[in-house]
RNA sequence: GGCGACGUAGCUCAGUGGUAGAGCAGGGGACUCAUAAGCCCUUGGUCACUAGUUCAAAUCUAGUCGUCGCCA
């Protein structure tokens, strides 16, 4: 039976490229989990769009005076070629800028209103005379009540590093016209989170499974207590709020953001002619299981703000398990775009092939604690792990068989015990390293299967079927096919890590169907809105495939070349210097 | 200021009461099928600090310091 299994990846704000962090921290590890889950013939939903609705979006626009829209289009377009380059398999990864999210929003809004889970409240904003509108607490500037820095921004001050609201800041002025904002009243709507402290607190009980900082972080707010938090805004970028008086608001973007992961499933299901199909992941009754793919500052948003919104609309599947990351940092150091402090990925894939990231970022993911970046040890991961215990190993046998037993797989004779001992090693690394990988513990996941590769490389060093080729032909065929059978488990072991180089190995194997599918950038067109989205054609679905390898003799090779390529020890001083 | 996570070999980390571990880096060696890769041997740690509980603490308790995050 397979399993349903929606991979829920954050909503990168489309005004700026993709980095390094961000990569390691939200968008590599879902991939790694979509692909395992693809091998073992599950059916995978894995869903994720720009979010085109924040002001730090109108902010870049009015800066280069541009429209938002065009802002929004152009680093869309950049986080789709992101993702065909480092291989992250989304069935759908679409925008917020659609009819079909703009449709279920608003109907996400209005249920939570009609029953009583949105109310209307009266709050507090600055109000621009001279402009004729409220300001975003990001279009604000002042004094910062806490370090007197005198440029600081309404939401956040660059000196000391506070988060603000703009009402605090002393001597505020509006950031267009330079003018004292008045304190005005609003209206807004507010979700009431309080409602759902204690269904929330019944539903995380259970949790024991979800990360330790995760957990404590979300049980620790409940034990404060929620509180209601404004869901709409007085800007003009946004989805129009559905209420009559209300024509000029705006529904606040993360409210709008987490119901993407509905939306995109909902147009992916529609988008392949199967419109009810997004129900197999999302209807409660159904076996399926969800998970969320974010970075720590995400965490509140999706295990009880979401958690909540999906209690209040009903009949609709909650979080499985929120596996929040930590920080990435870049040679000890924050990234900052401001200061060029950043690897960005299109840079990064400009010059590297994907697989040497996907390496580093899992082997040094920020699962527990934040985790570092430096191209030293990027060079040094690379060079001696990935090339030199796992890429050197297949290279080895591959030629050595091709070159020796007419470019097919050998016939074995008997089985030595030492022969059997490292077939079984691996077939033994299945359970595991699977187990470790449902766990979302990705580095440990790949640990392991690297020990197997190097206990594969001593196997090798003492079966030597270079010398047993000279005295027993036999002999030397049968430790060529089982090294080759261990290559071939250890590709698809490897296959959710480092998916370019594994498919390259699978079809140096002799095998005809590849490991994994295809990803294609499509355009969308919908009533009076079009869109590109990317998605990804499977194969083999339903098809158990995460299984020790059964390569049967005779099987015939394709011409072998290195699947994975040494990085020069240069790259290092050049990469640095194109920092800060 | 409150809460939480983290602090173990040069680096990345595992280890939750019983004589400190792995990978990588560093040093030495034998070999040569291979991307001068791989293999064997090896140097290296007062487990952040202090006090306590215990026959016994990296592991439990209290406090201190540091890093990061959330909240105010």
């Amino acid at each position: 039976m397979n399993e349903k299994i929606l991979v829920s990846v954050a909503w990168p704000y489309a005004n700026s490229p993709l980095h390094l962090g961000q990569v390691a921290g939200a968008y590599l590890p879902p991939d790694i989990f979509a692909r395992y889950h693809r091998l073992r013939g599950n059916d995978v939903l894995m869903v994720s769009g720009s979010d085109t609705h924040g002001t730090p979006i109108t902010v870049t626009a009015e800066r280069e005076g541009v429209e938002p829209g065009a802002v929004v289009e152009r680093f869309h377009r950049s986080f789709l070629d992101t993702f065909v380059g480092l291989g992250f398999s989304f069935d759908l990864f679409t925008h917020t800028d659609t009819e079909n999210h703009w449709e279920v929003t608003l109907r996400f809004f209005r249920r939570l209103l009609e029953r009583g889970y949105v109310t209307k409240q009266t709050m507090q904003a600055l109000y621009c005379e001279e402009c004729h509108r409220f300001l975003a607490d990001r279009y604000v500037e002042g004094t910062c009540p806490f370090c007197g820095y005198e440029d600081a921004r309404g939401d956040q001050c660059d000196k000391c590093g506070k988060p603000l609201d703009a009402l605090d800041l002393i001597k505020p002025r509006c950031k267009f016209s330079g003018d004292t904002p008045v304190v005005r009243d609003t209206e807004h709507f507010f979700l009431d989170l309080s409602q759902f402290n204690e269904p929330l607190k019944e539903w995380i009980a259970d949790k024991d499974y979800w990360r330790t900082s995760v957990r404590n972080f979300s049980l620790g707010m409940l034990e404060e207590g929620l509180r209601p938090r404004a869901i709409t805004r007085d800007i003009s970028w946004g989805i129009p709020v559905p209420v009559e008086g209300y024509e000029d608001k705006r529904i606040y973007v993360w409210f709008d953001a987490v119901i993407g992961y509905l939306s995109a499933s909902i147009e992916w299901a529609r988008n392949r002619g199967t419109p009810d199909a997004w129900l197999d992941w999302w209807d409660p009754q159904r076996p399926a299981r969800s998970y969320y793919f974010i970075g720590k500052d995400n965490t509140f948003f999706h295990t009880l703000i979401w958690p909540a919104m999906l209690l209040g609309y009903g009949d609709l599947r909650l979080p499985h398990d929120v596996p929040a990351n930590e920080y990435l940092t870049l040679e000890g150091k924050k990234f900052s775009s401001s200061r060029n402090w950043a690897i960005w990925a299109p840079d990064y894939l400009s010059r590297y092939d994907p697989d040497p990231i996907r390496y580093y970022l899992t082997t040094h993911a920020p699962e527990s604690s934040d985790s570092d970046f430096s191209w030293s040890e990027f060079l040094a991961a690379n060079n001696n792990e990935l090339v030199g215990t796992w890429g050197n190993l297949a290279h080895r046998i591959l030629t050595f068989a091709y070159r020796n037993f007419e470019g097919r797989v050998p016939q074995p004779a008997e089985l030595t015990a030492e022969d059997q001992a490292i077939l079984d090693t691996t077939a033994e690394a299945f359970g595991p390293v699977a187990a470790d990988i449902e766990a979302c513990r990705f580095r440990a996941a790949l640990a392991r299967v690297m020990a197997v590769a190097r206990e594969a490389n001593r196997y090798l060093d003492v079966a030597a079927p270079w010398k047993a080729l000279k005295v027993d032909r036999a002999r030397a065929a049968t430790a060529v096919f089982v090294t080759l059978r261990v290559v071939d488990s250890l590709t698809v072991l490897l296959a959710p890590f480092v998916p370019f180089g594994s498919e390259k190995l699978h079809a140096t194997l002799g095998y005809d169907e590849p490991l994994f599918g295809t990803q294609e950038i499509v355009p969308y067109q919908e009533a009076e809105r079009r869109h590109l989205g990317l998605t990804y054609h499977g194969v083999s679905q339903g098809v158990e495939r995460w299984v020790p390898s059964a390569l049967q003799p005779g099987q015939a090779l394709r011409e072998p070349s290195p699947a994975f390529k040494k990085l020069d020890d240069a790259i290092v001083e050049q990469e640095l210097a194109r920092l800060g």
